[in-house]
DNA sequence: ATGAGTTGCTGATACGAAACAGCTAGGGGA
DNA sequence: TCCCCTAGCTGTTTCGTATCAGCAACTCAT
């Protein structure tokens, strides 16, 4: 009985020997390299013919170790990626991401096997391997608990892009984020064009970038009013009815908050106190949902751009592999939209002419505006 | 100005020199081979310590070309997967996967550079190259316009698995689906048991297998009670109001169907005729849905394990991927839960022991049978 | 003292593709 | 006739890792 040694995927030495030419021939070939190495046109014929024949495909772990890319993006993210998609937060990203990838003609590699037994996922293993390497470069999603695994992707040369800000001392991470700081200060200015005097600030006690930069936002819309900033960070058990009734006794006619529960929270308590929402309470949620308050009625909320944040992450980290390692990793930041009306999106992109000048790495996108739900002019006697 | 060579990443050469050891060395540490290459404990920490110190992390493009795997499984759909994920049919085969990925500590590549210019992915590239082999293996999702490709895949003995049945002449095609034809039985074997004698059968014309399947379940039901099969394949225009007259005409009091919208036609129909659901006529979806008919009542439709499909079809493919080639297109075939009842899941796995038993690669699990949403005994004087 | 066996490594090689240096055959000019 | 040039390739090395054969040094039994 013959031990068939079957079904060995051809190399281009197969090719080589069926098209009666050298490998580095085929090389040149498969690379379309024929016409600078100076192959005719029949040769070149012959060793695709011979391709042909026998099925073959270049293995990308060999390019890939010979230096060249194999088109191949990473996707990380710090939670499970499918199970959670449908209502995820991290879901419209991955879209973006997807569709960007399409149109470049990379496939997408989704890092699950970093998945420890406790369920977080971190970039390097405990042997100190990095999975991502398997890529040419990755795509970061959620919040990474461990900022110096960020610092070292960074030392170790490896390219990547972050979604969201984020800050790491000593390390330039390049991102694509939302612009929550500018958004929140034009949605702040909004109410306060509305009439409103007394704005409040609800926030949760993680302070995480994207909600440092929403914080900031506020303050800076409140500091060019001249309005007070009353910013309060609560843990959600402190955010009580007699809070509450003290923060409206204050002359407060409209809050911001940093994600639905909180406002959720003051919906209850303001039906608890017979006021409407908006016309007696003005609501801002600064992460947007799906959901409202009630039926019928959505909450007025920051728009984030997921998808085309996740299309310039994308298109970033490709401009990023097709730049010299040297420049890889410039400083230079844009902020899209940071002025009202501003809505030109500075896509980060290599300088098509020269190849010495930095790629914009840090790239914050404007957020839409909140629409008309949950606010209104302030009740009269406050206004 | 020095140029300076910088932030390459580190090799065990490396490491080597640094630990004062050979390369082979810290390829032995590294790969835990340390006790089995006669390693002491002493040298295994130099080697350890030179690691952390430099930060290696394994190139997984030589690891791979060296002949091990890449630990990276494909995902191909024969359509885009972020985009329609969560209302999509295939999303929750996909959640299945990922979570097996994650438990067998494998990378899931997503191919989305097969997509051409029409929208439509294929396998093979126009110019015969195979993306799919970046990975070790892959699962196909969704229905191959050209089943060509599919055979030329397995002719060319790169390991996949199909979700769902799949046939193609001449070539043995290793899936896992689910047991359409047991299930449909099943179902319209429970119709029979409330007292229905004439049991509708609606299909669309596209015949692929998982009709086919559900079509030869239905008609093996109605042989095994000795009733009349009586199955209708039309295009969605051919239903009319008075085709549903004549069909209720002739005594049916009961219809399975392809999909959702075929029942949802009959639902208007029966309205139109001030019949009810299911009190005069009970239907059963093929293909199960989250609406039902009316809000509050559920469709009586077929489940799908689709996460166990998914997580079967991984396990399944590393199975393939783990034992040696020749072993790898076993024709053996499993049908679990053929028989009702039969709810063990007859998991495909490489034998423990001999390592020359093919794998069981065609698997069906069993679908879960119809709830009690639109079924009900047939009005008196029919039964 | 000698051979056998063990311990603890090292050197060489292979994997598949890409890059580059260089070789040969033929033509053309001086 | 000799030299140079060019077209059209080939040979060889390289990337980083895994594996295997084998070698030096030492121990132990005979």
């Amino acid at each position: 009985m013959p031990v068939k040694r079957h079904r060995q995927a051809p190399t281009q030495a197969d090719v080589a020997r069926r098209a009666g030419v050298s490998q580095a021939t085929v090389s040149a070939v498969v690379n379309g390299r024929a016409a600078a190495n100076r192959i005719p046109a029949e040769t070149e014929r012959l060793v695709k013919d011979a391709v042909r024949e026998l099925g073959y495909a270049a293995n990308p772990a060999a390019r890939s170790l010979r230096g060249k890319g194999n088109r191949l993006l990473g996707v990380h993210t710090f939670e499970a990626v499918f199970p959670i998609s449908s209502r995820d937060f991290y879901h419209e990203f991955l879209i973006g991401v997807e569709e960007q990838a399409v149109a470049e003609g990379y496939d997408l590699v989704l890092f699950t096997s970093t998945e420890g037994p406790n369920g977080q996922r971190r970039l390097y293993q405990a042997d100190g391997s990095n999975r991502l390497k398997v890529a040419d470069g990755s795509v970061l999603l959620g919040v990474a608990h461990d900022h110096s695994d960020l610092a070292r992707l960074g030392r170790d040369g490896y390219p990547f892009v972050h979604i969201g800000r984020r800050e790491v001392p000593g390390a330039e991470i390049p991102y694509v984020g939302a612009d929550y700081a500018a958004g929140t200060r034009d949605a702040v200015a909004g109410l306060v064009a509305l009439g409103h005097r007394r704005v409040g600030y609800l926030g949760i006690p993680h302070r995480v970038e994207s909600l440092v930069d929403r914080e900031a936002g506020y303050r800076a819309a409140c500091a060019a009013a001249g309005i007070p900033a009353l910013p309060v960070l609560m843990d959600g058990t402190e955010l009580t009815p007699e809070w509450f009734d003290l923060a409206v006794g204050t002359g407060i006619t409209a809050f911001v908050t940093e994600d639905e529960g909180l406002a959720g929270r003051l919906v209850e308590f303001a039906a608890g106190r017979a006021m409407g929402i908006p016309d007696d309470l003005s609501v801002i949620t600064l992460r947007d949902t799906a959901n409202g308050p009630y039926p019928g009625t959505p909450w007025s909320c920051l728009g984030i751009p997921r998808n085309e944040i996740g299309r310039a992450a994308v298109r970033l980290l490709i401009s990023m592999l097709q730049a010299p390692p040297e420049t890889r990793l410039g400083p230079a930041t844009a902020r899209a939209g940071g002025d009202p009306g501003g809505e030109a999106t500075s896509v980060p992109q290599a300088d098509p002419g020269g190849s010495d000048v930095d790629i914009v790495s840090q790239v914050l996108l404007p957020c839409t505006p909140p629409g008309a739900g949950t606010i209104a002019a302030p009740p009269r006697g406050n206004a």
